[in-house]
DNA sequence: CTGAAAGCGCTAACAT
DNA sequence: ATGTTAGCGCTTTCAG
């Protein structure tokens, strides 16, 4: 718990200087920034972060919000954004939504406020008007990954596009009789998603000349039972059973893959299955997918916040790209039967 | 951004009395303390936590230490953690090792030293004397989930008496040619659960009288995928084949009964199988298994630690029990056939 | 029960 | 390039 002070005196310069030395901020000779160096390793000095942060008005620490962690995507984008973070000397801190209303109010009435943190990055959030404007009144940078927010720069995905490739996939190999798991309106309220990824398929259809068949969408929740029960549906429904689907999430896609499976039908060859994600177990279950690369989200949210907080350019340069994704095609998808 | 003094000036009082009434330590009368807080209200004031913590000593904040994010386990730990740190006022901050070594480094030897947080608690690790006792010497309370640390208060589970108790019931419903897919060498050196868990399934046998056959052991990674390659070694055994499988996690657990359906066995009817975890999925695929909560364990990291944080006995009791655990049957076991 | 005042440990002008 | 110094916004003795 060696002090400013001690690390000062040992090597001999002023607190100003070792400050100088440490943050890298403001001159110092090679000389002295040794000589500090050396002296605050011997002394196992590690700044306080609170003084730190009190003095200069930035805390190098930024919030996470998001309203589910158990789930792959939200894990993932964290996971992006602790290493992106960790990197540049940078906490995490995780605020997590989980429990419901009350949480959610607390954090932004309370928590967010209190000059913990420099910038906020929320996660697959709509966040309401007045919580945006509380941030920004406090001069937050807020940004958002995953569901657009009004008047807030976002990392976001083509959905359209997204679901609309995943859809060609399958128009590319032939099938016609394609039908579409996406998610209820419920989630269209913190995500856009579901709509657009619907609105996706359906431009997909039609473009190729295709009638979009509305008995041939299947709400579900985007887990795994979910759409393991709308597959069920689609599937065994005996009149024009479809010969592909296209759901919204891998979770859904692998569902899908086990009704199928418990049909007796057999995936490619009587249907074929491609999701949207790559989910880690899309390549045990040989899932024909349209990744999106949450890990990388995160860092790029990362990224584009330290252009805002840092004024020197020390962070590499990260152009305002679109965010990626690329169809992986992998044994869940064939040529219709016949 | 109202600071203390302006809320001082506002209900008229000192700003040690609108400290005092807002933090709750301290005498105040009830009368100052209501205008005090109308005051605040009216202002948006919030405390600025550094200037707080670095008055105080203590920043009302705790580090969560992981290996990994994107799994069950940590994520459940990590949610009940953060709810009941919510509940406290506290924050969480997230230290993700999932990088590599030099991660690792940094956050033991930088990031957990720098005061932002009061305390830290370690997920899933063992921690080197160094890391153990550095933190020690910065008078930071450490505390172990799911993994002990020689030196430091863990929760964990016996995962003897877990293994024990899952291989009994199958010895219960009668079988005897029991398999068991555990971790590898290589997991227990973060862990040691998986000898333990071993030797849990081990001793069981032992108990009923049934030899333990060491063909009928499989390493493997803990993951779906594993152990549906484990057990389709331990299907596909053309003599003795095993009746049963007792996994080390429902994931490998899962993977076995994906694994058994591929070689067209029938679950439970030919083969039965039991996990540990009560993972999300297992409902869903009917799998038997040992609960564990790593949502409570979070929780009681947590209460464990406000005991040590916190003077006033304004949290609820909690004594220092084993975590529990608990047979859950679904349609995975059943007696062996014949 | 409340107020005055001395820091907490550092950073950022400003001066040199 | 380095030192001096005045705070950052609270909490906490210590008086009263």
């Amino acid at each position: 718990m060696a002090g400013i002070e001690e690390v000062a005196r040992r090597a001999g310069v002023s607190t100003a200087t070792v400050s100088r030395a440490l943050s890298g901020r403001g001159y110092v000779s090679e000389a002295t920034r040794l000589k500090v160096a050396q002296a605050a390793g011997d002394l196992d000095y590690v700044v306080s972060s609170n003084a730190s942060s009190l003095a200069s008005g930035r805390t190098r620490n930024v919030g996470v919000v998001v309203p589910f962690l158990n789930h792959w995507f939200f894990a993932s984008v964290i996971e992006g954004a602790e290493s992106a973070l960790l990197r540049q000397g940078y906490d995490l801190t995780l605020y997590n939504l989980t429990g419901g209303g009350d949480e959610r109010k607390s954090v932004f009435d309370h928590f967010l406020l209190r000059q913990r943190v420099d910038a906020v990055i929320a996660v697959g959030l709509e966040l309401t008007e007045a919580e945006v404007s509380s941030l920004h009144a406090m001069g937050k940078p807020l940004i958002g990954v995953g569901g657009a927010i009004s008047g807030v720069f976002s990392l976001t995905m083509d959905d359209v596009a997204v679901a609309r490739l995943a859809t060609e996939h399958l128009l590319g190999l032939g099938h016609t009789r394609i039908a579409h798991i996406g998610g209820g309106k419920e989630f269209d309220l913190d995500f856009h998603l579901p709509s657009n990824r619907r609105i996706g398929y359906e431009r997909a259809m039609q473009d190729a000349g295709v009638r979009v068949d509305e008995a041939l969408f299947r709400p579900a929740d985007f887990t795994l039972p979910g759409g393991y029960e709308a597959a069920k549906q689609l599937l065994g429904s005996p009149h024009n059973r479809p010969t592909a689907i296209v759901a919204s999430s891998d979770e859904m896609a692998i569902g899908s893959i086990l009704a199928a499976r418990d049909l007796g039908l057999h995936v490619p060859a009587d249907v074929s299955i491609v999701g949207i994600d790559d989910h880690q177990l899309s390549t045990f279950f040989g899932l024909t997918t349209v990744a999106q690369f949450p890990r990388r989200q995160g860092e790029q949210a990362v990224e584009a916040l330290m252009k805002l907080l840092e004024p020197t350019p020390d962070v590499p340069e990260s152009a305002d790209v679109p965010l990626p994704y690329e169809l992986i095609v992998r044994s869940s998808t064939a040529r219709p039967p016949q």
